[in-house]
DNA sequence: ACCAGCTCCTGCTTGC
DNA sequence: TGCAAGCAGGAGCTGG
C-alpha cells in the first residue's frame, strides 16, 4: 500500500484514536515482522501515553511519555484498522480476528487499533527520542517533499551527481523521502520527463518542473486519501481514491491523458520494478 | 561512494 | 477447474 500519501492518510486516521491516549493493553501475536519486535515490546508499551503521532517519509512515529518513540513502517502490505468499542465489547462483525493481524493496541477510551500485514515487510521499533535522528533507518533520509526544502535547485544539485536514471534516483529515499513507485511514475509524467533519462542530464528548468510535479501529485493524493489498489489505505476500511487519478501507473496500452498527446502508456522494467510512462510526451 | 540485483513474504492475476 | 509463473505500493544487504 504505502507511499507518503498513504502513510499520511494512515497517520490522520490513527491520530484521533491514539494521540493523547494511554495504551491499556498491547498484544504482539508473533515474535517478528521484518525485524524482531524489541525485547519486552508489549510490556514496554503497556501503560504508556502517546503524546504525538507524526510522520517522517514513510515512517509513522508515535512519541511516548517515557521518552521513547514507537517507529512503525508498513512495508508493502501493512495496514491499521481502528475499531470503537460498544457497551459489552467491540462490534461483533468487525472485531473478528483476521488473518495476519500481528499487533493489537487497546486504548483507555476502549478503542482498538490493529496492525495487519500479510507480507510482513513492515516493522515496529522502539527508539529513544533523543537518538531518533541518529537511527540508521532515519539518518540518511532525504528531504520531505511536502516541506519547504523541495525545489528545482535542490533536485538539480542532488540529481546531477547521480549516474543512474531519473526513475531510480527518485526512488532513492536519500534524495526525496517518501516517494515510491506510483508517485515517481506519476510525477515524471506530469513533468514531461522520461524515467529513462540519466539523472545528471537534468537542467534547471526541468528540475523546477519536476519539483512542482512531485509536490502537486503528492498533495492531490493526500487530499484524496491516498491510493487503494490491492489494499486500502484508510484506518476505517474506506478506500482512498487517488488511483482513479493515475495518468500512467498501471495503465499500459491506454492513451496518454495529456492534452494533445497522441501517445500510449507503456510499461518497462527498470531496476526490477515496473515503470509506466508515455514515450511520446516524456523526454 | 555508488549501483544493480537479490531477498524477505503472502496473495492475487494470468496463461496454459 | 488446476496449477505454475509472474507480479505487487519497500528497502536492507551483497557483491561488483
Amino acid at each position: 500500500m504505502p507511499e507518503l500519501p498513504e502513510v499520511e492518510t494512515v497517520r490522520r486516521g490513527l491520530e484521533p484514536a491514539l494521540a493523547g491516549r494511554t495504551l491499556v493493553a498491547v498484544e504482539a501475536r508473533r515474535k517478528d515482522l521484518r525485524f524482531p519486535f524489541p525485547d519486552k515490546f508489549a510490556e514496554r508499551l503497556t501503560g504508556r501515553t502517546i503524546t504525538a503521532l507524526t510522520r517522517r517519509a514513510k515512517y509513522l512515529l508515535a512519541d511516548l511519555d517515557d521518552g521513547n518513540v514507537l517507529i512503525a513502517h508498513l512495508g508493502m502490505s501493512g495496514s491499521f484498522r481502528v475499531e470503537d468499542s460498544v457497551p459489552g465489547g467491540f462490534h461483533h462483525e468487525r472485531s473478528k480476528r483476521a488473518a495476519h493481524d500481528h499487533v493489537v493496541l487497546t486504548t483507555d477510551r476502549g478503542v482498538r487499533v490493529t496492525y495487519n500485514d500479510p507480507r510482513r515487510f513492515g516493522f515496529m521499533l522502539l527508539v529513544p527520542r533523543t537518538e531518533l535522528g541518529d537511527h540508521p533507518l532515519l539518518r540518511t533520509l532525504g528531504i520531505e517533499p511536502l516541506g519547504n526544502e523541495l525545489s528545482g535547485a535542490y533536485l538539480l544539485s542532488v540529481l546531477t551527481k547521480r549516474a543512474t536514471s531519473l526513475k531510480a534516483a527518485l526512488l532513492d529515499q536519500k534524495i526525496v523521502a517518501g516517494l515510491g513507485n506510483i508517485y515517481v511514475c506519476e510525477a515524471l509524467h506530469r513533468a514531461g520527463l522520461s524515467p529513462k533519462r540519466a539523472a545528471k542530464t537534468l537542467t534547471p528548468a526541468r528540475a523546477k518542473a519536476l519539483a512542482a510535479a512531485i509536490r502537486a501529485v503528492l498533495e492531490e493524493a493526500v487530499q484524496a486519501g491516498g491510493s487503494s489498489l490491492r489494499d486500502h489505505a484508510r484506518t476505517d476500511g474506506e478506500l482512498g481514491y487517488f488511483q482513479h487519478a493515475f495518468r500512467v501507473y498501471d495503465r499500459t496500452g491506454q492513451p496518454c491523458p495529456k492534452r494533445g498527446c497522441k501517445g500510449m502508456v507503456r510499461r518497462v522494467v527498470q531496476n526490477g520494478r515496473s515503470t509506466f510512462w508515455c514515450p511520446a510526451c516524456q523526454k
